[in-house]
DNA sequence: TCTGGGGTCCTCCGGCTG
DNA sequence: TCTGCAGCCGGAGGACCC
C-alpha cells in the first residue's frame, strides 16, 4: 500500500443537472432534476437546488414532483453528456495513463503512476489545476478526493462535495474512518447495512471492535474477510483502466403491465434485436442469453441458457430468448422485460446472417437515436413532428433554443445559448411549423471543442 | 410512494465427470 | 460395478454501484 496521497477520485457534481444548467440559461440557480419522464420514471439527478427540497437520484419520479412541483424535468440527453465526459476524461488522461472510468462523471487516477504527484503537496497542486481546466473547459464543477487508495480518495471526493477538494493525510484515515457509518464502505449497501445494524454494528469502529472471525461469520468469507480490511482502510485495488464488458443487456420497463403473451413474445424479439445490435457494436459475441422478467408485484426472475459456442446472430439469441420465455408464467402482467449475453468472446461472425433462412433481418429501430427529436408517421395519414422536452431546437427566425414543453399540436421553445446572461425569451410554435428543426447541442464554452 | 437501466461480483445448489 | 469425493460448470438469485 502506498503511503503518498496520490490516489485522485473525481466526481462531477450532479453532472446532468448541471450540464443542463450550463447549457440553458433560465435553469440556473433553479431546480432541475433529470431522469425518466413517464409514470414509472426514477431521478437519474437532482441539481443541488431540487435536493434542497429532498429529491435525490432513484426516487420515483412521481415522489419528486410532489416535493418539488415547480422544477424543471428533463429527460437525459445521453450523446451531449458523454461529449461532455470525454473533455473531462481526456483531461485526466492528461494526468496519467492510469484512468479508471467508473461512470459519465466519476473516475480514479493514479498520480504517481503519471509521474504527476508523488507527495501530499504535488497532488494537492494538481487537484487544484484539474479542477481549474475543468471548470474553463466545460463550466462545470467537479469534486476531488485525494488520498493513498481506491476507498479513501473516494470518500475524500465526497466530503468535498460540492465543487471543493479534499485531501486525507496519510495516517489520519483509520481516525477519520472509525465513527463514520458503516453505509461509507464500499460494499455495503441497504441489506448489508441492515444485517450488520441487527448485529449492533453501526459505524466503521464497531466492525473492527467486533473482529475480523464475527464479520466473516455475519456476512460471508468474501465480503467479510473484504469489509473488515476496508474497516482497517487497508484497501490496495490498483487504478485499472481497460476493463473487458463482461455482458451486454437490454431492458425496458413499460408504462403499463403487458398482459398479452402474444405481446411479450413480440417485446422479447425486439429486445433480443437491440441486445445484438449493441453487442455486434461493440464487436463481441457471447455465449449464454439471459432472459428477465419482472412482474407486476416487482418480484423479477432470470433465466438463461448457454449455447455450445458464441454467437452474435439475432436469429439464434431470439430463439433461445423465446424458448426461456416459454418457461415462464406471465398471467398478471410483466413491468419489465429484458435480454443480455454473457459468457462474452472478441469476435463477431457477419456470414451468421446469411444463415439464419427464413428468419427476418435485424430490424432497424423506428428510432436509431432516441434523443434525437424525429419525423414519426402517427396513425393517419399525416406525419407529426415529435418533440422532445429539453433538446436543441434551431428557429429560422428566432434561432437556437430547447424545447420546454410540447402537446395538442403545439411545442413551447425558449431561445437561449449557454453564452448567455439571463433567460432567454420563450415562443409557441405549430408541431408542423416548418421553420422549426431539431439542433445539436451548442459548446458550453464558446470556442471549446466538442466531442 | 412505488420503485430505471446497465453493469459487476458473490453465493448457493445441483448435475456431471474423472 | 458401486460409492464417495472433489472440482467444474451452468443456472438462479441477491446485493451493490453509478
Amino acid at each position: 500500500m502506498r503511503t503518498a496521497p496520490t490516489i485522485l477520485h473525481l466526481d462531477m457534481d450532479a453532472f446532468y443537472a448541471s450540464a443542463e444548467q450550463a447549457s440553458k440559461p433560465s435553469l440556473r440557480g433553479k431546480a432541475v432534476v433529470v431522469g425518466g419522464l413517464g409514470p414509472r420514471g426514477v431521478v437519474a439527478t437532482a441539481s443541488y437546488e431540487a435536493r434542497a427540497f429532498g429529491v435525490h437520484s432513484a426516487m420515483p419520479m412521481a415522489q419528486a414532483r410532489r416535493l418539488a412541483p415547480n422544477a424543471a424535468y428533463l429527460t437525459p440527453r445521453f450523446t451531449f453528456y458523454r461529449a461532455i465526459s470525454d473533455q473531462v476524461m481526456g483531461l485526466l488522461r492528461d494526468l496519467s495513463p492510469l484512468v479508471e472510468p467508473l461512470s459519465l462523471d466519476e473516475a480514479f487516477v493514479d498520480l504517481e503512476a503519471g509521474d504527476a504527484a508523488w507527495d501530499e503537496a504535488s497532488a494537492r497542486l494538481v487537484g487544484v489545476r484539474l479542477r481549474a481546466d475543468i471548470r474553463a473547459v466545460t463550466a462545470l464543477t467537479g469534486s476531488v478526493g485525494l488520498a493513498a487508495s481506491k476507498m479513501l480518495a473516494k470518500i475524500a471526493s465526497e466530503q468535498a462535495k460540492p465543487d471543493g477538494l479534499a485531501l486525507i493525510d496519510p495516517g489520519t484515515e483509520r481516525e477519520l474512518l472509525g465513527p463514520m457509518s458503516v453505509r461509507i464502505l464500499p460494499g455495503v449497501g441497504p441489506a448489508t447495512g441492515d444485517h450488520l445494524r441487527r448485529a449492533g454494528i453501526t459505524t466503521v469502529e464497531e466492525i473492527v471492535e467486533a473482529g475480523e472471525d464475527e464479520v466473516v461469520r455475519l456476512l460471508g468469507k468474501a465480503h467479510g474477510h473484504g469489509l473488515y480490511a476496508m474497516a482497517l482502510a487497508r484497501d490496495d485495488r490498483a487504478v485499472v483502466a481497460e476493463r473487458d464488458t463482461k455482458s451486454v443487456s437490454v431492458e425496458d420497463t413499460y408504462d403499463v403491465d403487458i398482459h398479452d403473451r402474444v405481446r411479450v413474445r413480440m417485446e422479447v424479439r425486439r429486445l433480443a434485436d437491440r441486445c445484438v445490435r449493441r453487442l455486434r457494436g461493440a464487436g463481441l459475441s457471447g455465449r449464454t442469453i439471459v432472459l428477465k422478467v419482472r412482474r407486476y408485484d416487482f418480484s423479477t426472475l432470470t433465466r438463461s441458457e448457454t449455447l455450445r459456442g458464441p454467437t452474435d446472430d439475432p436469429a439464434v439469441v431470439r430463439e433461445a430468448a423465446g424458448r426461456l420465455l416459454e418457461a415462464v408464467d406471465t398471467t398478471g402482467g410483466v413491468r419489465l422485460l429484458g435480454v443480455g449475453v454473457s459468457g462474452l468472446a472478441d469476435y463477431t461472425q457477419e456470414d451468421l446472417f446469411a444463415q439464419a433462412a427464413g428468419e427476418p433481418e435485424l430490424v432497424e429501430e423506428e428510432t436509431v437515436d432516441a434523443e434525437v427529436p424525429v419525423v414519426e408517421a402517427g396513425a393517419g395519414a399525416v406525419a407529426e413532428r415529435q418533440w422532445r422536452a429539453g433538446h436543441d431546437v434551431r428557429h429560422a427566425e428566432y434561432g437556437h433554443g430547447w424545447v420546454q414543453g410540447s402537446g395538442l399540436g403545439r411545442v413551447t421553445v425558449r431561445f437561449e445559448r449557454p453564452d448567455d446572461v439571463g433567460p432567454g425569451r420563450v415562443r409557441t410554435f405549430r408541431t408542423d411549423d416548418p421553420g422549426l428543426e431539431p439542433a445539436e447541442p451548442l459548446p458550453l464554452v464558446s470556442g471549446a471543442v466538442r466531442g
